[in-house]
DNA sequence: CTGTTAGCGCATTCAG
DNA sequence: CTGAATGCGCTAACAG
């Protein structure tokens, strides 16, 4: 049995102290229960020798872990740091530590990922979660659990409603005299693409334009490129897209076109995780991504102490932010309403 | 003594089996211990039961916890996601877990991270760590560590060396005619910022070309976007950014003044985090993160498995990624060599 | 090949 | 208020 390095133990401190091994122990958990001088006698010694509690021992003897874990598809995807920070932050606060996983946008990954962390974390977080169903309340039946962006009946959640911030975008393109846009469509199994496409359609209806799709399999700069062409073949004078990065991938393939955004062709994005760092800056859909990490850790916390699981459905609002990929277009094509 | 779920333990597996518990672990710890029929038996048994190895109590009985922290500055820069996934794959391989600590650009935050994954972890992998070189070495002195991008004498690191690509892009615009250049630099306590500005200053001197420095605190787009008037002003034909950010701010504040790029002014970023996701395609030093985060993960590992500290510096060199963002300027400037 | 024994570092009864 | 004893779940000698 080899130890890495021996680290100072409860009993080096409680030896130099001269006191007992509970005394210790008590002096960082219980302070109330020992008399102050001893405290501070317990405190000083475990100082000097720079004892620092052993979390994994302490685990194993109380149950508390004290960690929790949070998966995500894909650390890559600007949609997920601010998450996973405000996701620490949170657990911080409760100070509890953050296993992070990276399933890779693969199930097999993170169901694997799960089954290594389960045995060291109290609870787990899973962020647009592409297990299925079935697999996810395989593990909620076990560990308390908390999804974000994922609709499981019955398991805590909480959603990121894109609808509301979709309604408001094409709201806002038929007050511009649109009327006929396009939506350029993301992984159709996800719960997000579901939401948003849903929201175009009945937006569409709701102010008389009408809405096409063009549709890409993966989210990303290069598919938003390559729908550039299918989208102006359809003679929209506007376009939603699934997430800021394919939409990104669209303002770049319209400048390869020499098609003028806003002037020629008005787009918006959706997540808003470029900020205003594209040029010209790009009108989109709030995603409150951060809110959302923060939401669900602090829902796992509450699970955690009260000890019972709770039936959750959080949804977070999303609102239009509008920047400068937005035009309106000839009285002669205005809506009338 | 609350236990969130009373998993089930090697004892209840063991009575199942009619076996002792230390055949229990044997035949999920050295199966080639005992006889084939006494492994399935047990195994069968184990898997009637879902017995699934408590990891935590492993560790503290063989003092391998199979974890490591990695901790980063701050996860939203685009400059970490890659290193961090890759950190994953390798520790992966090694069936390692990663707990991820954010440290804000926070040194206290960071110290106090570290000081709560220590007891849990076998070692530490420090990206970009804004602790000082003391509180490196007090660390390093309780666990096995490595740096990424942080150079401390004795301690394992792994270094990109921007310079060699740096020099690349002063190199490139010099043939290209170029004869005044500016470095929009970063923190000037980073490691990396000093790296940049040397090869700048060296690879201009080399080249005959000058070069002056527009100073930025926090790297980001808005103090890319702020310092354009000041990089006009010196009348200098091209700019090397400090980061990728820096420069996608630039590029957007050149725009907005009507100075197209690359026709009337030539940049290049440092990271090429951005791809070709900005238009014009920004042409930028490549950094290599995530190469850097699978040779620290792996040289952890490495440190991990001999027992022993070894002092290894390790340097990935950077080399200059051409997009679109440079020109050639008129022949009568042009360099003579 | 397998059972017995003894901890890992700590929290927690139970007695003083 | 404090010390002694017990066990968390598992691995690692040490015997057979």
């Amino acid at each position: 049995m080899i130890k890495q390095i021996k680290g100072v133990t409860i009993s080096q401190v409680a030896e130099a102290a001269g006191v007992a091994r509970s005394s210790v122990s008590r002096a960082f958990t219980r302070p109330d229960m020992l008399s102050p001088e001893t405290v501070t006698r317990i405190l000083n010694a475990a100082k000097a020798l720079g004892y620092v509690p052993n979390h994994t021992a302490r685990a194993l003897s109380t149950g508390r872990y004290g960690n929790i874990a949070l998966t995500v598809p894909d650390i890559a995807n600007p949609f997920f740091p601010p998450l996973i920070q405000a996701s620490q932050m949170e657990a911080d606060r409760s100070d509890f530590c953050i296993f992070l996983g990276n399933g890779s946008e693969d199930p097999v990954q993170e169901d694997k990922l799960l089954k290594r962390f389960a045995g060291q974390v109290e609870g787990f977080v899973l962020a647009s979660s592409r297990l299925s169903d079935a697999q996810i309340r395989e593990h909620a039946s076990q560990h308390p659990l908390v999804l974000i962006n994922r609709d499981v009946e019955g398991i805590a959640r909480v959603l990121i409603d894109s609808g509301t911030g979709v309604w408001q975008a094409v709201e806002h393109l038929a007050r511009l005299g649109h009327r006929k846009i396009v939506y350029v469509s993301g992984p159709s199994t996800s719960w997000s693409n579901q939401q948003r496409s849903a929201a175009v359609r009945d937006a569409s209806e709701k102010f008389n334009l009408t809405a096409q799709t063009v549709a890409t399999i993966v989210p990303s700069f290069e598919a938003g490129k390559n729908a550039v062409d299918a989208i102006l073949k359809t003679g929209a004078s506007a376009a939603i897209a699934f997430d800021d990065l394919t939409a990104q991938g669209v303002l770049a393939g319209m400048a390869e076109r020499h098609v003028i955004v806003p002037k020629d062709f008005s787009l918006i994005g959706c997540d808003d995780v470029l900020g205003a760092m594209t040029y010209p800056a790009l009108t989109s859909v709030s995603n409150q991504s951060s809110e959302a990490g923060r939401v669900a850790v602090s829902l796992l916390m509450e699970i955690l102490q009260a000890g019972t699981i709770r039936d959750v459905r959080h949804t977070l609002e999303t609102h239009l932010v509008i920047r400068d990929t937005m035009t309106n277009i000839p009285a002669e094509f205005a809506l009338v309403d």
